[in-house]
DNA sequence: ATGGTCGGTCACCGA
């Protein structure tokens, strides 16, 4: 089974890309971010017709998130438990960044973790505190094949980003940030990535830093023990940041063995 | 040159 990650930045601008690339890749399940429109105004048509169902939570034109399959998904949710709100104006309110589905019996969450802004903005003591209800969960589910995939908006290491010199008062390699992402690998999860492919999954619209090749490796599949042992092969399809009117993130593609799965069902032989 | 561009939607906010 071919697993994806992508924060698509506007499905609805993308769409007809995003199938393309699907079809193209021989992606069985997508996990999308920023899909930015309401499930309403979600594009399910040209994903059906290409055949994948698409379960969709997005509830005005920021954040949302989706998970497009062409293999059965169960268990939906699309929040995660006591999941923090964010008080813009007023009373805190809960935002489309998380949802989970399972197909083939792999737990998959789609996840646009809150960007932070700016040191000291209360939106990164929410980023930090998104995190660590999350981090809670996820320690009750490192017994199931199961993986964080999306925007974590952290780059974990220096040279996750092009120049560490230019982030001296920045969020994304900020210490707390990055002791939040470490706080999912000490639980025993993996970046399946990492060691698998090279380069960044982000470059800014900004500044020319595509052109320039002035990146950052914010997007991650971070897979529990169960998860990392069925992964046979990743990469990053930096090409998906060139073109007419890309994302400013490119997919991060993962390959996992459900054949090796133990089945329960077999018959036992001694 | 401490910026530069895109989305959303319609005067700005968010990344």
């Amino acid at each position: 089974m071919r697993v994806a990650t992508w924060n698509v930045n506007s499905v609805r601008t993308r769409v007809g890309r995003i199938v393309d690339w699907l079809e193209r890749s021989d992606v069985d399940v997508l996990a999308m971010q920023e899909i930015k429109c309401r499930v309403d105004q979600f594009p399910y048509e040209q994903f059906e017709a290409a055949g994948y169902h698409v379960e969709a939570h997005g509830t005005n034109q920021w954040n949302g998130v989706a998970i497009a399959s062409r293999l059965p998904m169960v268990d939906v949710v699309r929040q995660f438990d006591d999941q923090p709100g964010y008080a813009n104006t007023g009373e805190p309110v809960v935002e489309a960044r998380a949802m989970a589905a399972t197909v083939e019996g792999v737990r998959l969450w789609s996840l646009y973790v809150p960007n932070g802004r700016d040191l000291g903005h209360p939106h990164l003591a929410y980023k930090l505190e998104w995190l660590r209800i999350l981090a809670e969960h996820a320690k009750t589910w490192q017994r199931m094949p199961l993986a964080l995939m999306g925007d974590f908006n952290i780059a974990p290491f220096d040279h996750d980003v092009w120049d560490i010199a230019a982030f001296a008062e920045s969020t994304h390699v900020s210490e707390p940030e990055r002791e939040a992402f470490r706080t999912f690998e000490r639980l025993g999860m993996v970046d399946v990535v990492r060691d698998r492919a090279a380069g960044y999954t982000y470059w800014d619209y900004k500044a020319g830093r595509w052109q320039k090749g002035e990146g950052m490796r914010i997007d991650f599949v971070l897979g529990t023990a169960p998860f990392a042992e069925l992964v046979t092969g990743a990469r990053i399809d930096s090409g998906e940041r060139a073109g007419d009117a890309p994302s400013d993130h490119v997919p991060v593609v993962v390959d996992i063995d459900v054949e090796t799965e133990l089945d329960d069902d077999r018959p036992m032989i001694f």
